[in-house]
RNA sequence: GCCCACGUAGCUCAGUCGGUAGAGCACAUCCUUGGUAAGGAUGAGGUCACCAGUUCAAUCCUGGUCGUGGGCUCCA
């Protein structure tokens, strides 16, 4: 077969000799193409530019540097070359794995010595002459064996270990080198290392081999590139206005909080301001919740620990559980608020006319989170979730999800957030046998398809009890953040002996979701922050107006109308201090407030005040009332 | 919990190759009464995270503890 048949990219077709390179296909056919494609698909597989065409039928399609998928590999190359570099660099380095990620790549390697950020700028110029030398990646196949012998020879124990594991009908392994440096692969990797235009290291962190804590810690090197310099440039400003949204940050220069050495690690202490804040997110909840047929609850934050034996909690939570003893019986301080829920469930004898029963609670719960995981109010040791348990029958169950979806959806839309939903199947360690759990992983499938929530699914993920659905809202950075969640439960209402007398007289056994809407609402808080960047509309705003006298003798009138604002409920603070005007706007403007109401001599004579909006916009004298109406107006949510 | 880095005034940070420290902002007092992002002067403020060790001498070196940050594992 000397002529082999192709189906170019557009769709039309053509023919090349046995063995012509895609590269070669390309150059004749569209060859100012070549600089931006990094590799191609021959009938959908993905392979190298080098990859020569023996086989009929052959349709390419071409994968572009700025694709998603060519930046996955032009990222994976990167973290070679990157490997590459180290391993020139450090004597007695050995290499492990270095994918690409969502933002960058990284590769992970096991050294004797710590990289330091010195050592990350020496890395990063090995790695400029390595593009600069522009060396091909060259693929190689052999068998099973001889790749063993090839880097057990080497000394790369950890490439060893990763061919001993692969599946057995795996029996030919790819290798991939550029310049001396020969790394197992499956690929495809860009043709050369001149291709490679813009990326820059990051930082190291360890990380286990494996993922496994029981592993040795590596050296992860994590680095990102791009397609082009400005695109690299765009990410690290991206990652710039990131710092200067965090929360940490905001939450000290806007005073909304404090996490305290003294009073342990995890712990918030919420300042006047962030206090105002997340009493207004909690009074939208309550006001939300009874709109929607919930009841509100309350149960202790210490119960006896042999009521979390009995829920499980003991046996599945007991790592993250606080417990306190008093009179010689051991309490346990609640992770989670269901139990207390459970027992005013069984205060009396339900009918199914009762049901569905929604308990819910602004619950706080605390939970011994590893030292290492703990960042500022998006993981704390104690939160407050507006959690919710849903007890009904089987059949009300779809309703149920449907509705609590629909809150959610009101309250993403409420607070201005844009999410995704992915569903979580059974973990390894749970509890509760075969059948409840596919009949509650079918209700929430279910409820899911039924209303054509487009989902992801994490198999997997779910809670020890049940599995869940999750909502992830994504802030203005675009990241993602989990909010939301309903988790079906039918061990819970079993180990409680939960019942309900149905309509034939029998006693049966209801079904409970546990759900939160806004989650943790301190994480929430969290992401609000670093989503307005501190700026939270109206009527999120913990001071909502500053007023500001020109000069002392406006103060008495100043007064006056500061009364007046309070008395009508909007969150107003009065800056009557010896100073300039322009010094005091500065102020209210870095403490992000949105209205500034100027007070002056032209204000006084006509009984009315100067707001002038964070944006900088001067909105004119305006009437007292009609700028408490504005304020109202944009605070609608709220009232 | 694990790896690495870090911890200096209320905040942001400088500094001391071992001889008990400094700036700007904030704060206080005084002057100034000034219309849309910093008016001026003076002053107060620190057991250099904590505990040990080495040393004539430790904020600096060593070890430990606590905390913070970036990750890993885990998770609302």
């Amino acid at each position: 077969m000397d002529e082999i048949k192709i189906v170019f990219p557009d769709g039309s077709a053509g023919q090349c000799n046995y063995g012509t390179t895609i590269k070669e296909i390309i150059a004749s056919w569209k060859k100012e193409m070549l600089p931006s494609i990094v590799a191609a698909k021959l009938n959908n597989k993905p392979v190298d530019l080098s990859h020569p065409i023996i086989e009929e039928p052959a349709a390419l399609s071409l994968i572009n540097i700025e694709a998603k998928e060519g930046l996955e590999i032009l990222r994976h190359s990167i973290s070679h070359v990157m490997a590459q570099a180290v391993k020139d660099l450090f004597d007695g380095v050995q290499i492990t794995i270095g994918p690409s990620i969502e933002e960058g790549f990284y590769y992970d390697f096991d050294y004797s010595e710590n990289f330091t950020p010195e050592d990350l700028t020496k890395i990063e110029e090995r790695m400029r002459e390595i593009v600069a030398a522009d060396y091909p990646f060259v693929r190689r196949e052999m068998s099973r064996q001889e790749a063993v012998s090839f880097f057990r020879e080497r000394g790369e124990t950890y490439k060893v270990e990763l061919l001993n594991e692969l599946p057995e009908d795996v029996r030919t392994i790819s290798l991939y080198s550029q310049g001396g440096y020969v790394d197992l692969c499956r690929g495809p990797h860009i043709p050369s290392t001149g291709m490679i235009r813009a990326f820059k290291l990051l930082n190291v962190a360890g990380a286990y081999w494996r993922g496994d804590e029981r592993n040795k810690m590596l050296q992860r090197i994590y680095g990102t590139g791009f397609a082009t310099e400005k695109a690299l440039a765009e990410y690290l400003h991206i990652v710039e206005e990131a710092k200067k949204r965090d929360h940490r940050k905001l939450g000290k220069e806007l005073d909304l909080f404090q996490m305290n050495d003294e009073a342990g690690p995890g712990l918030i202490i919420f300042h006047p301001k962030g206090a105002r804040l997340r009493n207004i997110i909690e009074d939208w909840e309550r006001k939300e919740h009874l709109k929607r047929g919930y009841e509100m609850v309350i149960g202790p934050q210490i119960l006896k620990a042999d009521l979390w034996k009995r829920s499980g909690h003991f046996d599945h939570y007991r790592e993250s559980m606080y417990f306190t003893e008093v009179e010689d019986q051991t309490y346990g301080i609640k992770p989670m608020n269901c139990l207390a829920h459970m027992l005013i469930y069984k205060s009396k004898i339900r009918s199914y006319r009762d049901l569905p029963l929604r308990y819910f609670e602004l619950g706080t719960v605390h939970r011994h989170e590893k030292t290492g995981v703990l960042h500022g109010l998006m993981r704390a040791r104690q939160f407050t979730q507006d959690d919710a348990h849903i007890l009904c029958t089987p059949e009300q169950l779809n309703g149920e999800i449907t509705a609590i979806a629909d809150f959610v959806s009101y309250a993403m839309q409420v607070f201005g957030f844009d999410y995704d939903v992915e569903f979580s199947t059974r973990p390894e360690k749970s509890i509760g046998s075969d059948e409840e759990w596919e009949m509650a992983t079918a209700a929430l499938e279910g409820a899911l398809k039924i209303n054509k929530i487009e989902h992801e699914v994490n198999e997997g993920d779910g809670a020890f009890y049940g599995p869940k659905i999750d909502f992830k809202l994504k802030d203005a950075l675009k990241r993602k953040w989990q909010c939301a969640t309903i988790q079906c439960d039918f061990t819970l209402p079993e180990r409680f002996d939960l019942s309900y007398i149905g309509a034939d007289g029998e006693k049966h056994r209801p079904v409970m979701l546990h759900r939160v809407i806004l989650g943790a609402i301190e994480r929430f808080m969290g992401v609000l922050i670093e989503h307005h960047a501190g700026a939270f509309p109206v009527w999120l705003s913990p001071v909502q107006a500053v007023l500001m006298t020109v000069t002392d003798k406006h103060i008495p009138y100043g007064e006056k109308v500061y009364n007046d604002l309070i008395e009508a409920g909007i969150r107003a603070e009065r800056d009557f201090r010896n100073e300039k005007l322009g010094y005091k706007i500065r102020e209210a403007q870095m403490q992000k407030v949105p209205y500034m109401l100027v007070i002056g001599d032209r204000e006084m004579e006509s009984n009315k005040v100067s707001p002038r909006e964070r944006s900088g916009k001067d909105l004119g004298a305006t009437g007292v009332d009609e700028f408490i109406e504005l304020v109202r107006e944009k605070s609608a949510q709220y009232q």
